[in-house]
DNA sequence: ATTATAATTGGAATAATTCTTGATTGCGAC
DNA sequence: GTCGCAATCAAGAATTATTCCAATTATAAT
């Protein structure tokens, strides 16, 4: 089998298919600037990054790709107000704190033993299947 | 029931001026179905039930009225994913729980004594001025 | 190799919201 | 009251992120 890839070795190895999704070119690429860029990129921001290589890609594949990929767990769709879709790669249950000033968006772990359902007065029979906590603020500089 | 008003006895009174801002009409009738409706209502849900009364009323004053409301902390904006904004008069710190299969949405509360950014790694420094927590799931028939 | 299926492309379409402009209103000073 | 000013409103155009669509290309299956 041809490696994809042997040029560049230094670059993250991503495999023909991850969790039942076909890894297309496209796929890949987009998926790599995921792991990279780890500032939480738009739609657009991807698409302007990914053009460096897959000069022919375009914004529609962009939101394709980054569509199958969520759908299938590998990356996660973040929402602030009403602004463009940000996508993630970081899957493990975190909230984002975005920093008002710099416009700066960090992932916000819980303390450790930390279940956010028991905090709350959910109705009864409620079955979670997603939780978003966004933090709007400051950082006092320090 | 306590009728606040003589001639409408079943409505709700709202004053000319709310927290510095001048209650024209346009802004007390849109006040005022978010006070009846407590079903989170898009700009476009209050616009149609606002003509009712006000015939003449644009959807780009609802924004406007909608918008400064806000500003004002009179009421709250909540979004969801990408969809339509979506407004609600309670002031008080709660999330929300997203029903996917009846797509209401519930108000929900803290359990008393949890402060949520206790629970949290947040970034050194950081001064929250805004929490959002949305969930989204089902309610098991029960 | 042929056929079938899925993915990609580019451009048009959509939908929520914002912007622009001109008209209207409310209100204080005179 | 009325004059002037600022705020508000209305109507429609403009904007922007995203989705849709039809045509092409790539991949997989037979």
């Amino acid at each position: 089998m041809v490696s994809k890839n042997t040029e560049h070795p230094e670059e993250i190895e991503i495999p023909e298919e991850i969790s039942g999704l076909r890894m297309t070119r496209q796929r890949q690429e987009v998926y790599r600037i995921l792991q990279q860029e780890r500032n939480h990129p738009t739609a657009n921001d991807v698409f302007m990054r990914v053009k460096d290589r897959l000069p022919n890609i375009s914004l529609a594949t962009v939101y394709n790709c980054l569509e199958a990929l969520v759908q299938h767990g590998i990356i996660r769709q973040v929402n602030f107000e009403r602004e463009s879709s940000r996508y993630c790669p970081n899957l493990s249950e975190h909230g984002h704190f975005h920093d008002q000033t710099t416009g700066v968006i960090h992932d916000i772990d819980f303390k450790p033993g930390i279940r956010l359902a028991d905090l709350l007065n959910l109705p009864p029979g409620a079955v979670i299947e997603d939780v978003e906590i966004t933090l709007r603020g400051k950082l006092a500089n320090i």
